[in-house]
DNA sequence: TTGAGAACGAGAATCATTGTCAAGTATGGG
DNA sequence: CCCATACTTGACAATGATTCTCGTTCTCAA
């Protein structure tokens, strides 16, 4: 089970790029998490387990990831910016201030939006950066 | 007319801030500017008029503006940071990437995708963050 | 008009991010 | 399987945007 994660994590790392062991454990160490989180904080939790990986050597990672759509970056409230593991062929999300948990946007949620903008502003999108911030579902019934 | 737009600048400052000299120009200066600007390209075109004003100044007026709604941050490739003023009541972008101008995306076009947000996920949304890159309408025709 | 405290300007300080470079290692060809 | 090559890494220095400090100035309510 473990294995295999490892295996479909790595997988998604770009053929252009090496397949380092540093990689791998950055893409995993992120895709592990449910929470986004900063390149320092995952540093320091890879570090707990693998304590010669360079902090560098992570953001290179994160960038990596970003670039190849493994993940995003998104930035938490007083200029923090961190790092969330995609689902592949979903680039959008949900932050949950209280959790910090993120969600996929669904993409069927985007196409009607897109389409509009098209419609109404004659723009044509490149490139989507939609981040809605509020409470998730959980943590809103917890909330009662 | 000139005074008309200073007043209406002014006025949208928020009443427990201060209103001093230097916000106003910022406010100005940013409003007077279609494109998106760093607050470093704002602050050298605001100091060919006004010498004295501080480039700390500036950060503070922006970010004032950003917490009160006025203006919002944005993100150029290569994680550079540019502000835009907001036109009252709308706060998601279309950004060109060849002109640099700034386009407020229909509030239309938001509700729909906020109410489908609502009711696919159950999450309830605070704050939204939604810009769009892309070709805007007068760039592609000029393309053609 | 005046006092209290918010805001300013200048420059120093911070600190996340990026660059440098010698050493290490993935990968394709032989 | 082994090598050569070039991509990566780790450690640390450098960078540079943003924030902080502090003495001075200015806004604004009383």
């Amino acid at each position: 089970m473990a294995a295999r994660t490892r295996t479909d994590v790595a997988q998604r790392i770009a053929p252009s790029r090496r397949l380092t062991r540093q990689r791998v454990i950055v893409a995993e160490a992120l895709a592990s998490e449910r929470a986004a989180l900063s390149a320092q904080e995952l540093h320091e939790r890879i570090r707990s387990k693998h304590h010669r990986i360079g902090l560098a050597t992570v953001y290179r990672a994160l960038e990596a990831q970003v670039a190849d759509g493994m993940a995003t970056r998104l930035e938490r409230p007083g200029h923090v910016y961190v790092y969330a593991a995609c689902t592949p062929g979903h680039h959008h999300h949900l932050v949950c201030g209280r959790c910090q948990r993120v969600e996929d946007v669904a993409e069927e949620v985007m196409r009607p939006m897109l389409r509009s903008v098209r419609s109404r502003h004659g723009f044509h999108v490149d490139h989507a950066q939609l981040d809605l911030y509020g409470l998730c579902a959980r943590c809103r019934a917890r909330e009662a």
